[in-house]
DNA sequence: CGACGCATGTAATGCGTTACATGATTCT
DNA sequence: AGAATCATGTAACGCATTACATGCGTCG
């Protein structure tokens, strides 16, 4: 079992699913193919985490529903209480950054645009998400708290990258030195 | 050539540097072990965009320190042309949302908790080197300048994910709604 | 008529982690 | 005495992407 498949887990503890839909629906926040996805799905079958039967549509092609089993749900309850696992992050800006200097401004200045595209884009979507979360019942213990945060999470962070992005592009501009833009920090 | 060789190759553009010590100066970016640097580097020697020789130490073990060649040069300057990858995040935490609302909310305070360690631990982290970097020079062309951009890059986003913990934490104690915390919108 | 969305799968390949293997020196 | 740091490598395994494979309905 790997991190993944709890996703999946807890996706279908909410309602229950088809692989393509799980796929659609945890995209957002963690990058999965169905390539991926079906086999893990096919696994936790046979481990009796899930059962899935199979659902005739007439003007789409016909689907397998996973519902969650008591197993499945146990597994989850039980992932909960283990301890966190830090984020892990690959950005390949990151890296052309080492070797910035040898660029023109003119390349570094197109590739910033092109993120800062990426993540207005973003926040577009994850806005998108966000008004389809109900207002009401919103405190812990509801569904929608979960999704809430969860969707507040990637939208801060966006932002940040945002705002990152206009910082760095201000100072291709202006041709010089540290940023005055700097928020908070632990040492007052 | 995947994006870690050409990360690699980044910093043996900038000066002549050992497998361990790549491994070292890479990490808070991109997370490699060293089992998987050392292939690569052969890998590139065998292609001649590096080139390698044996430093004896007297109180350590002997080193090959690795010095990029032209060949290595001229690949990475296209690699800089060429269009920039999304970034790519995978975090448990989001996956553990998706199931808060059967979690108790002691637990969900312990993991939130954990984050916000983590989070103050690398915005330490990240200050540290940030106080590293020279002041002088620091405009677009000086090596010293990628580097500033890069760790404050990191510095945005930990500082994002630290508010994050925090204003869910508010959230928890106060047991309520929409949180009011939302600094900007793209939509105002 | 071609592209896209829905829907499910397998196979090949590449990327990344864990484990195995060695060995000197320094710090606690 | 035991752990950590420096230093390099290989092997096995697991995770992720790309490609292969099929097929119907709809929209432009």
């Amino acid at each position: 079992m790997n991190l993944l498949s709890y996703g999946l887990l807890g996706l279908l503890a909410r309602e229950e699913s088809s692989g393509y839909d799980l796929m659609l629906r945890i995209q957002p926040f963690w990058q999965a193919k169905h390539s991926q996805i079906y086999p893990l799905l096919a696994r936790m079958e046979s481990k009796e985490l899930l059962a899935s039967r199979w659902i005739q549509q007439s003007d789409k092609p016909d689907k397998k529903m996973y519902t969650i089993t008591d197993k499945g749900i146990h597994m989850l309850q039980q992932w909960s209480q283990e301890s966190l696992a830090a984020p892990v992050t690959r950005d390949e800006l990151s890296l052309r950054l080492f070797c910035l200097w040898l660029t023109d401004k003119s390349s570094a200045n197109r590739m910033l645009e092109e993120r800062k595209r990426h993540f207005i884009q973003r926040i577009r979507h994850l806005e998108d998400i966000l008004n389809d979360i109900p207002d009401e019942d919103l405190h812990f213990g509801s569904k929608n708290f979960g999704d809430y945060i969860l969707v507040q999470k990637g939208l801060m962070n966006a932002k940040a990258g945002l705002e990152w992005c206009q910082m760095v592009l201000r100072m291709l501009l202006a041709g010089d030195v540290r940023a005055d833009t700097n928020p908070f920090s632990l040492k007052p």
